[in-house]
RNA sequence: GCGGCUAUAGUUCAGCGGCAGAACGCCUGACUGUGGCUCAGGAUGUCGUGGGUUCGAUCCCCACUAGCCGCCCCA
């Protein structure tokens, strides 16, 4: 006996009807992003492994550890072997495309989104997948076009707070920092790395451990004991030159004009290299150990960092799979129900019930058609699970032209012409979303 | 990569060193063109995989695999 295939640990099916939310969301997302005039953006699913490792920062554990990376096979004795990895992020990939297609010659600030999956091999759990979907957004272009400037932060981030907000996500905080530009960050890892010496002794093993490879992480300790030493440590906001001040100063100052509520955390601290200035994460509890929604940031070096010209950006990634997770949390999605269920009685009525069910969908309606070697009760049965709504087909409908039509929610049995019923089902399905939209509002 | 918990019917789960169980769901009938309620019947399954202990293992032990939770990190 052969054992069957399952789907690979840290990948999964998504099944109907929990794709209808997915579907749902990604609709939203598509329409919200419209609205600020953001343009969709589509790149491979694997690149050059030194896209990542230069893009996103070798010593990160993205890329030290959790890539899927192989090298791929010499067709020809002359040609080499490449390493290529399946994208962990999309940021290095759409900067990639953006300097490939020489966008910067357009002069024009680029505003691109992208919906699709990520790879990364870490282990999974709640809303942490292997392959997950990320929704993310780039705001990138030469200085002369305004890329650099604070608005753009504020803009992106007031998106967000009505991305989310249409979603119907609830009870989301945004958090806010700035982790400095590339000349005064060194200035302040310096300053952190001598306040922690002396102290590190008493921290935790992770810290002391964190205080070698990447001291910014000790920040974001959670272990009780540690966090009176942390809060000593010197901020970021200290360290920052004039000019990082200001733009921080002014993304703030956008975002209490437009009203977009946010706490300043000193402490977030983003593990990817790329980051400067305004980083970004918004959080929402219920989601476990896994708390980011949606992260991001301004990455003014990244450009330059694999190979292209001087294109400061900002941009962020929505966790696709956590934004599922935070609605079925707050509302069971109810499942769909067809608006009709075309019932033949008896089988010799199975022609005419295949040319009445493509009438109806043709006009747009969502139909299940039945078989006429069932009995009326059972399709009765099966129909009050699937649709509004049964249409019987038998020999006397079909003679006089007058479909008999039961709704489920009533117990209402009805005689509609068939000329009429398209009109009347469209009707009655306008009805029953206007409805629905009331109760929600 | 590290630690903890878990794995039995389609689903949620109980169980016990000696015949494999419940609820829900599913199928059939009572009811030949009328569902939801009811009643009567029925089918569920290599008890995650492999090994060990034992007269005998779904149960005890070991390994593996997968899932969940936490750590690390991140979406």
């Amino acid at each position: 006996m052969t054992t069957p295939v399952k789907a690979v640990r840290g990948t999964r099916d998504l099944l109907p009807p929990e794709t209808a939310l997915w579907s749902r969301i990604e609709a939203t997302a598509r329409e919200v992003f419209a609205r600020y005039n953001f343009g969709e953006i589509r790149t491979p699913i694997f690149e050059e492994t030194t896209l990542f490792a230069r893009g996103v920062g070798e010593e990160t554990d993205i890329v030290s550890k959790e890539m899927y990376t192989w090298e791929d096979r010499a067709r020809a004795q002359s040609e080499k072997t490449q390493s290529l990895t399946l994208r962990p992020e999309n940021t290095a990939g759409v900067v990639r495309a953006y300097i490939e297609h020489k966008l910067s010659e357009t002069g024009q600030l680029q505003k691109l989104f992208y919906i699709g999956p990520q790879f990364r091999r870490e282990r999974p759990q709640k809303g942490r997948y292997r392959q997950f979907f990320q929704i993310g957004a780039e705001v990138i272009g030469p200085p002369h076009a305004g890329s650099e400037s604070p608005l753009r932060d504020a803009e992106v981030l007031e998106m967000l707070a009505s991305l989310l907000e249409e979603l119907g996500i609830e009870g989301w905080t945004l958090r806010l920092n700035s982790v400095g530009s590339a000349s005064d960050r060194p200035a302040y890892l310096a300053k952190l790395r001598e306040a922690i010496a002396p102290v590190a002794h008493r921290m935790c093993a992770d810290c002391q451990r964190r205080a070698e490879t990447n001291p910014l992480r000790v920040l974001d300790c959670k272990v009780a004991e540690d966090q009176e030493i942390i809060e000593s440590l010197p901020r970021i906001a200290d360290s920052l030159d004039e000019a990082s001040r200001a733009h921080f100063a002014a993304v703030c100052a956008a975002l209490e004009a437009a009203r977009v509520p946010y706490t300043l955390d000193h402490r977030l601290v983003r593990g990817l290299d790329y980051y400067t200035r305004t980083t970004f994460e918004f959080t929402h509890g219920g989601l476990g150990a896994q708390n980011a929604l949606l992260g991001g940031g301004r990455y003014d070096g990244l450009s330059e960092a694999i190979g292209g010209p001087k294109a400061p950006g900002i941009g962020f990634a929505i966790g696709q799979d956590r934004l599922v997770l935070t609605l079925q949390a707050q509302e069971q999605e109810e499942a769909e129900r067809a608006d009709a269920w075309v019932a033949p009685v008896g089988e010799a009525q199975n022609p005419a019930s295949l040319a009445l069910a493509r009438e109806l969908r043709r006009a747009g309606l969502r139909v299940e058609l039945g078989d006429g070697g069932f009995r009326v009760r059972k399709s009765m049965e099966v129909a009050d699970r699937q649709a509004r709504r049964i249409i019987l087909l038998g020999e006397d409908e079909l003679a006089s032209g007058v479909l008999t039509v039961k709704d489920f929610s009533t117990a209402v049995q009805t005689k509609i012409p068939r000329a009429e019923l398209a009109a009347h089902l469209l009707a009655a399905r306008a009805e029953a979303k206007q409805k629905k939209e009331k109760q929600r509002a």
